[in-house]
Parts: structure tokens; C-alpha cells; sequence
DNA sequence: TCCATCCTTTGGACTAGTTCAGTGAGTTCA
DNA sequence: TGAACTCACTGAACTAGTCCAAAGGATGGA
């Protein structure tokens, strides 16, 4: 028995004992490497069998790990161990790929869509519209080692941009903004947000409707300080960590 | 019935609908206002009554609403509305007090520990201490509205602050380094990492250990380039909003 | 080789209960 | 008056199952 190693508030009776032990053990097994990142745990069912606790409790346990940011689940696929977080600066503008393979991990994005519409209010409030206005909605999906970490909205005023749907838009764009429009993001202004996976976020990140993710809602100027584009991120709690620091900015 | 502004991926069986429902109701209750910030839900066992549904259920609908930040829950105590998010900028070193003041709020601080010790290695690498060096390490809670929502661990290297510990530390501690040692803050590093509630910070703030809390640690350098402090928040994640603009800081 | 179809495995979402332990209001009694 | 005690109510942590639906591998035919 494991047991010792927990301090709990009172004395324990020995039926809540089974499910800390299981946390335990996996945890165990993570730090110790015998799961290694994105290594499948066993089913639900097996670990039910396995520690001789309920299905709930299994999915109790799980969860609690889940929220330590050990292990993350796909839908209907099963538990994962996640790989360590990247450091992620908001402020710093560094393109995605840039930043992890910095960090020496593979990044990888996909479009997953891009429609061009009137400003519905959500977004015209973020982007400071007082009119009606074309906007485009540029969808992507980023990996990070093959994994989906990352939902982005990215929201243009179309009037800065002609054509810019034409052009490859799994590139970096605020590059695309720099050597297409001659555009520089001079400030930058975010919102960091614990919330629940909206439902089309759950399904391109294969997570579950309601699940905790990390929302982060920012706002870019250009050199004429316009606002020129807005920006919503959706990330997997346990795969980043927000990093700034104020000496890179003054 | 409610249900249809549900959409769901797939068609519904009539058997999921319920839960939903209760989700619904109590949504709608919030957000109509039916229901006020800070006021008590009805038990785990009326509800599951009030909805012919079975606790765990009740259990599954109403964490969910609380990953949306719009209920949280006290230990053994019930489950109440979340009032509205405070915005929190932690570059600025605005005070807690000034900060959560401004917003129409009332804040109050509590003591709940101080002690001196050597700098075990969590907060010695925190600290960027190459030797083993005294620490003032003092816990606080902090109430917005008369709700308990952060509790804070400050790490100050001892030979800066002496005698610290004989001055009220329920104030803001930007100002008492500025007026009593003459230190500003000219440059803050800090991490934003959502994680699962330590024991200790449970307790304090009332809530299951394990559960989801906004961790951000904090190292500040005064004037002179030398690391001075760090300070470990653990925030209900419910109750704040990370806002940063870079202008600023520029 | 390719593609549809089946079938197993997975988590998702439930029902219907039980026992335990902290909270806090109300009561008792020195 | 005030401290100690009681007790009902609360969530916490379980047991023991059921049925459903998506995912993905195995299968088999064109």
C-alpha cells in the first residue's frame, strides 16, 4: 500500500483508499517513465478491473489527473499521458511554428476553414466595429507533435486585406501581414480565460462539448494603430504554459 | 421544453435530454437573473428530485456549469452563483486592493501564515538561488465581495525585508517594499498554468483538492536587477480574466 | 488495390441506490 | 452569557449495473 505518502485531512477509511492508489500508481508510472508522453493508458473498463473500483470511480480518478494536466482523453479513443507543455508568450508575436520548434517539438497546422461575413456582434465588439462590417474567418487547427493542442479563430477586416484568402493561410500570418501588406503589429491586447470548449472547438480538438479549455482572446494594431484583426485561441489545458516577461516590452 | 436550442452532433435519444434541461433551466435562471451572484443553489438531492434525475447526473450538469465559470461550490457547503470575473493585469503591480476597488468590488486580504525558513528547492529555483538562503514565506487569502477567490504564498529573500514580518501584511507588499526598503518593481517575469488545487491552498479556499484552479507564479526584480520576490497565486478560475495590453509597457 | 461494410472496443450517459464526514444552526447547561 | 453539544443537512465517495454511439480495425468483394 502507497497510502502513506498522501496527507489527507482526516482519517481515512479504507473503501476511499483504492481509487487514491490508482492515482498513484499512474502517477507513478508517469514521472517514472514507465508511460511515456502520448502513450495510451488501459480502457476504463480495464482499470475498473484491474484496481477492482467502479467505472465512476476509474472516471473520477481520471478526471483528477486530467486536471493535474498528467493525462488528456480523446473522444471515444481513450486516456492519453501528455507530452510536457510548451511555453507560450501572447505578447511576443513569435509564429507558432517558430515558438515550438524552438522548444524542440514538431508543429503542424491545418486549415480547417475560412468563410467571409458581416461582423456578427461577438466579433465586431472584440474588433471595435461601430458599423457593419466584411470580415473574413480563417479557422486553423495547430499540433504540436501530432497532437491537437490548438482551435484559432483569426478574424480580418477584409478592407485590410484583398486577396488574402487566395494565398497558403497554414503559414504564420503575421508574416503574411508584413511582407503582403506592409502591415507590423505594434500592440497587442489579450484576455486569458478558463472556460468550456464551445461545440465546434470540441470537435476539431476531439475533446469532449463543456470540456475545460484555455481561452485566449487577443486583439492586434498595426503600426498605425488600427485595429486590423482579432484573434481567439482555444487550447488544451495541459499542453501550454503563458510565459511573459515585462523586459521584453519596454 | 427547452432542448431545441441544443445542437448536437447527433440526433438525441430522449433519455440524454434531461440533464440537459436542468442545464438549461439553471443557465437561463442565471443569465435572466432569476438566479443573483453569490446565492445558493438548491441541493445535489433536490435538484436530482426537482428533475427526476439521479445525483450523479446532477453531479455531471452542474460541474460542467462550473467549467463555464457560471457556479463554483464550497466543501460540504452547496453550490452558488459566480458573481462576475475580475480583469487582472499582473504585469501592472497595480495592488489587489486598488485593482479589485476600481472595478466596483470590495476586496479584503487575511493573514493565514508566516514563516522563515531555508528555500526549499521549489522556491529556490523560483528564486534563482544558487545557495541555500532564508526565506520569508508569507500565505494570504483574499476575499472579493466576501468571497475567499486567491490565495497567495509570497517568497521573499529574507536580508532584503528586514523585519518585515513586524509590519501589518494584510497591505499591499509593492508598497511596503517601495516605502520601507526603497525597492521598486522594474521588471516582472510570470507563468499563467492552469492546475489542480495543492492541499493546503484547498483548505484554504474551501474547495476539493484536486480541483481546477488558474496557478500563476510571479518573480519581481527591483531597480537594481536583483530578484527580490516571487509570489504563487492559486485563483478560483471562476472568479478572474488575465488582461494585458503591451502599449502598457512599451 | 481499393473501398464499403461489419464488428469489436471505446468512452458517454445514464439509473438506483449506500455510507461517510464536514457545516452550521439550534439547544443545552454550567 | 457563553461554551459545548446535538443533529439535520450538505456534498464526497463509493457500489453495481445498463444502454448508446463513435472510432477504428478486420473482413471481404469488385
Amino acid at each position: 500500500m502507497t497510502d502513506k505518502i498522501w496527507t489527507r485531512p482526516t482519517k481515512m477509511k479504507s473503501k476511499i483508499e483504492i481509487p487514491l492508489k490508482m492515482k498513484d500508481v499512474l502517477r507513478e508510472q508517469i514521472f517514472g517513465g514507465s508511460l511515456l508522453p502520448l502513450q495510451k493508458l488501459p480502457s476504463e473498463r480495464d482499470l475498473s478491473d484491474l484496481f477492482s473500483i467502479t467505472r465512476i470511480s476509474v472516471k473520477d480518478a481520471l478526471a483528477s489527473l486530467e486536471t493535474e494536466g498528467l493525462i488528456y482523453k480523446e473522444n471515444r479513443r481513450g486516456w492519453f499521458v501528455s507530452p510536457p507543455r510548451v511555453e507560450y508568450n501572447p505578447l511576443s508575436r513569435s509564429h507558432f511554428h517558430q515558438m515550438v520548434t524552438e522548444q524542440q517539438r514538431i508543429a503542424e497546422t491545418q486549415l480547417i476553414n475560412i468563410s467571409t461575413i458581416m461582423a456578427p456582434s461577438h466579433y465586431a465588439k472584440a474588433l471595435a466595429l461601430t458599423e457593419l462590417t466584411e470580415i473574413h474567418v480563417i479557422e486553423r487547427l495547430r499540433f504540436i507533435d501530432g497532437r491537437a493542442v490548438l482551435f484559432v479563430e483569426n478574424c480580418l477586416i477584409s478592407h485590410f486585406f484583398p486577396n488574402i484568402i487566395l494565398e497558403n493561410l497554414t503559414q504564420s500570418l503575421t508574416t503574411l501581414y508584413q511582407t503582403k501588406y506592409d502591415f507590423t503589429t505594434s500592440r497587442s491586447r489579450f484576455d486569458v480565460i478558463p472556460a468550456a470548449a464551445p461545440a465546434h472547438v470540441a470537435k476539431a480538438l476531439n475533446i469532449s462539448p463543456g470540456q475545460q479549455i484555455l481561452k485566449i482572446c487577443r486583439v492586434n494594431y498595426n503600426q498605425h494603430a488600427q485595429i486590423i484583426d482579432c484573434e481567439f485561441e482555444y487550447w488544451r489545458p495541459d499542453a501550454v504554459m503563458i510565459s511573459i516577461d515585462s523586459i521584453e516590452h519596454s
